[in-house]
DNA sequence: GTCTATATGTTGATAGAC
DNA sequence: GTCTATCAACATATAGAC
């Protein structure tokens, strides 16, 4: 099955781009004006290539997103198929799946943040949409067992609780970079830390009563 | 002055809309599909006025934006202004902040959401990502205050405090609704509860350590 | 695989009657 | 204040040469 670098290799031509990498500067330009306010023309100036040349990688706008989205919801999901995020304590496995959905959201950064913004105007964010609400549902589930299992706090409603939580983690999409001032794991750590032990401090006594960062 | 309802009055004719109850339909359209995806066609569907009758109210499509930011951004700023967000200990002037920010929110919610969605393609865009700017920073010095005195956790960074912080707060426009589940001071007591003193639960001196809501 | 040229629809905005 | 009619600009997408 040849790729597009060989069959363009075949016509004595640089093929400028496999599809996925055009996909990096789509999402980049998607991320940056919003989808809707991305033309075509704004895709083909990007990717220094022609409108026509841009649909003969794929069938159009549309698609590009569904492509995109695509990406993104697997490596959520593939969180929760982790085996710690499946065995343990319910307080374990949650902390787990935030650190983790924090670094998925790091390393696919441009993905996951296209993935949040998605509003449902078309048939493709509209899947996306109702993916999201089943990611949001298994950990609604999750918080929950582990407020049966007397691990987190009972006084606040579960629903809301997951709702905070998750709004937290989501929000790193808002402002990290990669090479600014935060490292992947230094932002889970944070995220995991603030989100289980609070913002107070604990004074002298404190520090032992966090969980054990990257056991 | 006369208002648009006396004018139209005048001419016999009712006047369907102050331009402030246009502005409340218009800004529904917008978060329901994004700025740029509302077309004017669109908003004067949703109206029930035509084009033109829109354009008599407004400038144009920017100007309802505009309109709508500044009213977010205002409602913003003023928390920053009322007394108790500027008198007393570091942390009590900090929790007062995410509180009320919490409840303008919710109050406001519409053009709040809004704010929060701007990507920066226009003007007013620019102009309100600028004044979001100012407020973060105005509330990251708080956190170093309550960090230097000693109130708040110093082991992680007060400016990655200070995102996840307002991430939590701000994700609440992702999905509260008027009406729903949650009242608008639950939402911001569990949004002041969680943040200060984490998910964990602290046992059956727990509660004790908990910040007094509405004091 | 990439190009130029073009078809076809929608957009934000305006002119002018009532 | 609201309407109908219209415009120039720009949108997504396609045709067909190289």
């Amino acid at each position: 099955m040849p790729t597009d670098r060989q069959a363009s290799a075949r016509l004595g031509r640089p093929a400028r781009f496999t599809t996925d990498e055009l996909l990096d500067v789509v999402v980049a330009e998607f991320n940056a004006r919003g989808y809707d306010a991305t033309s075509m023309e704004d895709l083909a100036r990007a990717t220094g290539l022609t409108k026509s040349a841009v649909y003969h990688h794929v069938a159009g706008k549309e698609a590009l997103l569904r492509l995109a989205l695509t990406r993104a919801v697997d490596a959520l999901f593939a969180v929760l198929d982790e085996p710690a995020s499946r065995t343990g304590p319910a307080v374990d496995r949650l902390a787990h799946v935030v650190r983790r959905a924090a670094e998925v959201l790091v390393a696919l950064l441009p993905y996951v943040t296209l993935l949040l913004r998605v509003r449902g105007n078309t048939d493709s964010e509209r899947w996306a949409l109702e993916r999201r609400r089943d990611f949001d549902r298994r950990l609604a589930a999750l918080v929950q067992d582990a407020i049966d299992a007397g691990d987190v706090r009972a006084d606040v409603d579960p629903r809301l609780v997951t709702r905070l939580l998750f709004g937290m983690v989501n929000s790193t999409a808002e402002w990290y970079r990669p090479g600014g001032a935060h490292g992947p794991y230094e932002v889970a750590d944070a995220v995991v830390a603030v989100a289980f032990d609070g913002l107070r401090s604990r004074g002298p006594g404190g520090a032992a009563q966090l969980a054990p960062l990257h056991p």
